[in-house]
DNA sequence: ACCTGAACACCGTTCAAGT
DNA sequence: ACCTGAACACCGTTCAAGT
């Protein structure tokens, strides 16, 4: 037999946090929300906490510190990314989808790429997943095991670093994005033709294609040298 | 004529900083003293102005803020990297000698390499310096306008990807950085074949190879990727 | 024009105290 | 075991005041 709770009692309804029970999963999710909102520079203890109603010391039960968040949110992104089955005879199409669906996911969540490239090796079980199916893509090519190996840390590099490149300009708007791009452009030219010659000359060429047709450049350059070391071992 | 200070006067000589005027040059060499010494992150606008015996309030009259610092910091650290005359003989082994260069130069100063990934394009002199060299050689082989202007872009990338990998573990030292190798190592060792199959039979080689080997070998791709737009062309 | 101290609005992390 | 408020030692940046 319970009893309503008298009106003086009630607490008022906190319209951003239903006072939920601390857990490590709400408060990587919760992280997560942020980091999607406001990037990765507004992702702190303290904001986190905010979200939850409650204070920066209460996460430290959960976390041991900031980096073991920001790796967890990491590893949570990367299970966003999912992995074919090896087909030998698309090893060159998988492993490129995969890498672009790599810099997608990271890209969406802006600035968690830094994440990545200050742990040492992430060893979430997503990351180690995504390591799993990238190795298998290329083993199945034939590839020598260096290749295979070496191979991906290359790949997951390049993709991780054209992920941060692109989250650059987030909280700009697409206005001010625009202004910048022609603001270098325009300082560019410039740029005096004695001292800077080949930038000069090369001007359409710099200032041509977007991010995307660069990326996709370099990602067929690494895969059709990977693709060699391959003919090379059957040849 | 002059009469001697008297010695109630005389100020306590600071050992750190002989009160030379502040200037935007004194500032800037103050602070890359400081990110050698302390990497990055320690990289603060009161650090620095400590560092010369003032506040932080000060350092305003000649830097607009903290990210302004960060990339005259930069500029000077590409100043240390010297580039060739361009020898369409030898532009392989130019282009890979400036990259290389890059990276040892970058991962000297602990940290720098996050800020060429914040910066849209780096646009000081000493950075269109490097850019102008990188073009120039490139061109010199005989490449496509297309196929320099991307591949100098997806070089510089890499070697800033790299360098910020190398300066990751900064700040331990040679022995917890073994630690933590021969960590990581126990760990994918005790990995479940049935679920990382590919992982596990392949741990010789994901073991094998230091960094620079791993480097060199991206490296390689690339520039042969390269190589062969030029031949497409004239072939 | 340049420099300054104080103030404001933030940080991560620890710790003693509570349940 | 989990949560909390307060405290500590930091941040970047602004501003009124000084020279």
């Amino acid at each position: 037999m319970s009893v309503p709770v008298p009106p003086w009692q009630q607490r008022a309804a906190r319209s951003r946090a239903p006072k939920q029970p601390l857990s490590l999963e709400l408060i990587v999710r919760t992280a997560l929300d942020l980091l999607d909102a406001e990037g990765l520079d507004a992702v702190s203890m303290r904001k986190v906490a905010q979200r939850l109603g409650t204070g920066a010391a209460s996460l430290y039960a959960h976390v041991r510190n900031k980096d073991e968040l920001h790796e967890l949110m990491l590893d949570l992104v990367f299970g966003e990314i999912e992995v074919p089955r090896p087909d030998p005879r698309r090893w060159q199409d998988q492993i490129k989808a995969v890498i672009r669906r790599q810099v997608e996911v990271l890209a969406r969540h802006p600035g968690i790429a830094q994440v990545v490239l200050r742990t040492p090796a992430p060893t979430g079980p997503n990351a180690l997943g995504i390591t799993e199916a990238m190795l298998a893509i290329l083993r199945s090519a034939g590839l020598p095991d260096r290749a295979v190996a070496f191979g991906v840390d290359i790949l997951a590099l390049y993709g991780t670093a054209a992920a941060l490149e692109r989250s650059a300009g987030f909280g700009l708007d697409e206005a001010e994005l625009g202004d910048r791009m022609r603001q270098v452009g325009e300082y560019l030219t410039q740029l005096p033709a004695e001292r800077f010659p080949t930038i000069v000359a090369m001007l359409p060429a710099l200032m041509s294609g977007d991010a995307d047709e660069r990326f996709e450049f370099g990602l067929d350059l690494i895969v059709r040298g990977l693709a060699e070391h391959a003919s090379e071992r059957s040849g």
